[in-house]
DNA sequence: CCCGATTTTGACAATCATTCTCAACAGCGC
DNA sequence: GCGCTGTTGAGAATGATTGTCAAAATCGGG
């Protein structure tokens, strides 16, 4: 009921900088940075249609997204479509997709225990990764 | 360099009716929710004052905060003070707090066997609880 | 190659939760 | 009660995201 009410899906320039330009990066970027990223590439794009884009793209399943602590939303274009968990720096944005059986079928076990049914689960790790801690090193010697 | 700028803490009505507030739910709720059961209670306390106190409940340790999809912070006063994680039914709100010891471990874990330092996770179920998932039943005899 | 029906775009306004500003106000130790 | 400060609150400001709608672009057909 998402889908459906608006006809045939066309190709735009626009549509194909967007996607481009997410899968030339690594990490999760905000709609905004990628915006940025276009502009400077000299691909002339709108910020809504960057928003419409990657809204389009996370329903299709070809993007992951997820809150940054401020709220901001976060994309990027995973290799696996399956199911998978990330490890993201809160500084760069670098990831690494990761997997989780584990916390897979703790996650069910707990909610049966407690008698709750579809459960789904939200799990993401944030940390600092190495290039960030070395450069934080060298900006802050002390406080 | 967050606090320490301050001199001593001071109890107010305001604070005082925000806690109250926040103790008497048990489920997570967002500030514009709290601030209009004070308004309903008689308890008249500026939004911006519900916002600051909510969040130093956060700093302090004695309320805990997470995103709803949309976005929108909710907090809930828990009952314990230590790390948990939390078991919450998406139709009425209901929450279980959990612990999740295997969890904890192999989010260190794996931050580390990636260079990752600082790391904080991110865990938070999903699902519908018992009593929704009979109304639902009741409400809903098939698809 | 051009047309036309229909989808998209983009500049800008509108939302909305949350934070900031700052003068008036209220704890609390004396 | 006094005064020093931390606190409040009304409203402005912020900032990401979404809505508006006329102009522009896509693409199948002629």
């Amino acid at each position: 009921m998402t889908a459906a009410t608006h006809g045939p899906v066309r190709m735009t320039r626009q549509r194909a900088a967007v996607a481009d330009a997410l899968q030339g990066v690594e990490e999760f970027r905000s709609a905004q940075q990628l915006h940025e990223v276009l502009r400077s590439r000299g691909d002339t794009v709108g910020l809504a249609t960057v928003y419409r884009t990657l809204q389009a793209l996370v329903d299709g399943g070809d993007v992951d997204v997820l809150r940054t602590d401020d709220g901001e939303s976060v994309y990027r274009w995973c290799a696996r479509r399956e199911h998978h968990h990330h490890l993201v720096c809160r500084r760069c944005g670098r990831t690494v997709e990761i997997d989780g059986p584990t916390v897979e079928a703790w996650a069910h076990r707990v909610g049966e225990e407690h008698g709750f049914a579809d459960i789904d689960h939200t799990v993401e790790l944030w940390g600092t990764c190495a290039s960030c801690l070395a450069a934080l090193r060298n900006a802050t010697p002390e406080a």
